[in-house]
DNA sequence: TTGAAAGCGGTACCAC
DNA sequence: GTGGTACCGCTTTCAA
């Protein structure tokens, strides 16, 4: 295990002659002799030389590097935009670092800090469930103020002025209920353990919305993850039910078990539309209804977007909204 | 949007005093009056003054981020080994950056290549399936000489003198076999989608292992992940087969669905061992027996062994080995 | 065609 | 207690 990598400095020295000469040379500048550029070349070959990236960021005062900010990996939506987002700058002379937030306002905070600081040239983020409760976007406006471009997607942040893509949570779920609606469903409840999100705010106003106009009454369960099995098991006991609405992916599961252990039919009995990977969705049996976001999409458009604003800093500031499908599986006919 | 943060040479001409006291100030350094210390620190915030990474990175020839790259993200286990490695980073001074080689050679060699040039201090590594097949590592090398400390996991390479974390992969699946033979299973299929990977070899070498130490012939199934479905489709209809181990998760769960498909009656006419995520195999039906590899304490393993390297570059190489165990559920009895 | 030197944004040694 | 300056590794302008 020998040293750190050789540097120009050295170089020059070893070729007896300056550093300006070596770092011409190795950029193909017309300044500097054929030969000279050919000796220099393969001795600095020979050394495996590299330039130090940390020295052309100070340099040039960027890094073509982009921060992307997700408060779970665990989570199929995240890592499908995050594949998208790749997706995109896989083609751009842009890299991408990754950091995952676990959903801590804290961690958000200090990740953003960090990386505002010369670091990263811009972010793409969705924001932690914390801070979504706390309501403090300071590191935002400051990543902002310090010229470094945001766009927020899914989880976004409504008095942040910066490029956004949403999904149509409200109308999709609002979509899906009226569906279940008009295929004669008279008891519908909606299953959730993120109440505290925003999309999971909209996704559940677009539920009572669609029943209201129906002149139906809401029927909401919210929980933690943890517990939600067993809420869900009393609204079985309690309530005639015969479709759930479940808002996120352990909430579909949650329905989806606990209506099996109690032996209910599906979708005959009860009738279940979720949200879920596609593996997970396809592998459940019955396999479950979803309303599925075209993650890949969203990542595709969020970096595409970032591009553009890290090109044009002056563009008008751009809103993109990407419509859910609903995709029909056994839980549902 | 303003422009990029203040530096110190702008404070120190806003406050009349030289760069080395404004830098000595916010340092709190001993040297510097209590009154100089407020005033400087009184307008370092009013500006909202953050030293810049990059310059700090520069001097001190270090970054104190590390590097993680992975295959992949979609795939379970490396999302849990992740969670491991933040588990432990998070309570250090380093930050994490995450790359995504999607199992291309060529993307782990830029990753790899352009990070060694002093943008992190080291790296924690599973090699790319194309890496693996095309058996080229000089970026590894490379890596090592520049003085960057390699920590590889699960997919690693032998002739790569770095410290490793892996998996009883051989043993795992030796002994899941044999639990099959004992249990009176005649006839015992493997199914693979990872023929090129070292772990996929190593545990096809232990099920050819316990089937020939029982005087059994090993029936191989191979096959990529788009194909597999039908591959598994032919497998019944040709061979009578009494028990599977899949040894990944599209592996397993084109067995369970195939065998569904056929109405075979599991555990009772066909036993089921597979690899997926706790998540996925408690929601399948009938729920997956697997073996589980203990991502999250891998990736502690990990960043535990990448740190301790940072800190003393000249200990002995370790190569850590995690057992795995055998999940029962009902695919199995 | 080559080289000297300034500068990117900090820190720290050494004078004063 | 405060300021000047060299240095980290590189690019680039300007002079030779």
């Amino acid at each position: 295990m020998s040293r750190n990598n050789i540097t120009l400095k050295e170089l020059a020295k070893k070729l007896s002659v300056s550093v300006s000469t070596i770092s011409k040379a190795l950029n193909d500048s017309h300044e500097i002799s054929d030969a000279t550029k050919k000796r220099i070349k393969i001795v600095a070959k020979q050394h495996n030389y590299q330039p130090n990236k940390i020295a052309l960021n100070l340099k040039f005062g960027k890094t073509n590097t982009i921060s992307v900010v997700i408060p779970s990996i665990q989570n199929y939506f995240f890592s499908q935009v995050l594949i998208g987002i790749e997706n995109v700058i896989a083609k751009s002379p842009y890299n991408i670092i990754v950091s995952i937030t676990s959903e801590s306002f804290k961690k958000e905070t200090q990740i953003v800090k960090t990386l505002s600081n010369g670091v990263v040239d811009g972010f793409i983020i969705a924001v932690a469930e914390e801070t979504q409760t706390t309501q403090k976007f300071h590191h935002f406006e400051s990543a902002l103020a310090n010229n470094k471009p945001v766009v927020m997607f899914d989880r976004v942040v409504k008095s942040i002025d910066c490029d956004k893509v949403v999904v149509d949570d409200f109308e999709s779920v609002f979509n899906a209920t009226k569906h279940l609606i008009n295929t004669g469903k008279k008891s519908i409840a909606l299953v959730s353990t993120i109440p505290n999100l925003s999309v999971g705010k909209s996704r559940t106003n677009g539920y009572s919305k669609a029943l209201i106009d129906a002149s139906f009454t809401p029927l909401i369960i919210e929980n933690s993850k943890n517990t939600i099995k067993d809420t869900v098991e009393k609204l079985f006991l309690t309530k005639s039910i015969d479709a759930i609405i479940a808002i996120d992916e352990e909430s579909s599961l949650a329905a989806l078990k606990i209506a099996k252990k109690r032996n209910l039919q599906i979708p005959k009995q009860l009738t279940i539309i979720g949200y879920a990977s596609k593996k997970m969705a396809e592998n459940l049996c019955p396999e479950l209804t979803t309303i599925y976001q075209h993650g890949f999409l969203i990542g595709q458009s969020c970096a595409k977007m970032l591009l553009e604003r890290l090109k044009n800093k002056h563009k008008p500031i751009h809103k993109k909204i990407i419509n859910s499908t609903l995709n029909i599986r056994e839980t549902c006919l």
